[in-house]
DNA sequence: GCATATATTAACGTATACATTAAGCGCTGT
DNA sequence: ACAGCGCTTAATGTATACGTTAATATATGC
């Protein structure tokens, strides 16, 4: 991929994830080339690779259609980073890293647990992220973590409307906090089963919220 | 994705799984659009997606690089394979699928039956792809379903090597017959972890063929 | 007045022309 | 002779021009 085009997709990234380019929403290559001051060229290629990603959706002659997210999709991408994680955890676990590797980890969850004392919801929800994509790393399978960052791309959007929602994720950290024990201490199939019932629970309140959030809105 | 474009990927892939394009060699676009008698344009898109799907990758004056997958590439996708077939599984006999909706599995194992009969591997892999994607597909979920097909892809290239070195996997097949038994008794646990272990046996004998197959071609 | 056919147009899909860049090669100077 | 500089060149990356197609609107016939 060209500079010009991962600048594009950058920039189209950007303003998904921004909101500025909103879910459901259609947008034509001419306008998305004027805006970004390149022609259509690199904004197609550009294109390509965020429909390979599932972003958006390309369609003849009505432009691309920025995906939007329902609570099946939710519920897909959840089931596969269940496993997808969960598996990753366990082969972190078996490698038995060293504390200084797990740093990430618990950096990660002390920062969850300052702005969880802070009420800081969008912090909160960084080190969450971060949490989440260090656990991929040190799975050290460059498939699992590309899937994963694909899938959390995807989480990210559907999480702007129910962070507000749903009540501080206090116990959330405990499960953290055990999972990454578990690999510290080379517990394999412990920290599989625990990250995985972490993230079925994640999965149930969520969809739980965007029910909800459903019948308020219709 | 336009006609000429998916008509240049399909092209590609021919091209690549039939070995005509040999894992790690290089091809400019403009060979490549010679060949396929159209334009660079459609090219270059179509070269793109495959990059998406990780079947090349892309290299500023060097061309197009036909990914050649590794020992370790294909450790990293059977694990893949394992975790997200295994929730297929489980997802299908929750579904308290009718036996009707389980013939593809069935009419898969009847033909691997058959091929091993006969002592034809070529049949029996082409049979054992079909079962795994029906699998999948009963899994209901197309993320999954994606995903398995990119990585399926991916396994095919190196089974053409491992093909013939292996003994006929009579046995396999009992393996397969009992996952779509659990998943007809609608028995979820059974089902995947039948499927897990079966998946983590294919990959220890793979790897294993390969790892002998480098000792002898180095 | 409605339906159908046709014309217009706007957007896409493809080709091509042009700019950019990096790799290889030769030249020159020390 | 060797090192360093610059030129050539070939391939990519970008822009633009052109052909294609599908949607919309209008006109005509029933």
């Amino acid at each position: 991929m060209s500079k010009a085009v991962s600048q594009a997709v950058d920039a189209l990234r950007q303003l998904i994830f921004s909101g500025s380019l909103s879910p459901g929403s259609d947008h034509l290559e001419g306008e998305l080339a004027e805006q970004l001051k390149i022609s259509r060229t690199p904004v197609r290629e550009a294109l390509l690779v965020l429909e390979g990603q599932g972003l958006v959706t390309l369609r003849p002659r009505k432009g691309a259609r920025i995906r939007p997210v329902s609570t099946t999709d939710m519920a897909e991408i959840y089931d596969v980073l269940t496993e997808l994680e969960s598996l990753a955890a366990a082969d972190a676990a078996h490698a038995k890293l060293s504390r200084a590797r797990l740093w990430p980890l618990f950096d990660a969850i002390e920062r969850m647990d300052k702005a969880l004392a802070r009420k800081d919801r969008e912090s909160w929800a960084l080190a969450d992220d971060d949490f989440h994509s260090a656990l991929v790393a040190l799975g050290n399978n460059s498939r699992i973590t590309m899937i994963a960052q694909m899938m959390s791309d995807q989480v990210r959007r559907a999480r702007m409307v129910t962070l507000h929602m749903r009540p501080l994720p206090t116990r959330s950290n405990d499960d953290h906090r055990a999972v990454a024990d578990a690999i510290l201490a080379g517990d394999a199939e412990t920290a599989r089963t625990l990250h995985h019932a972490h993230r079925r629970a994640a999965k149930k309140m969520l969809i739980t919220l965007l029910e909800t959030h459903h019948l308020k809105c219709v």
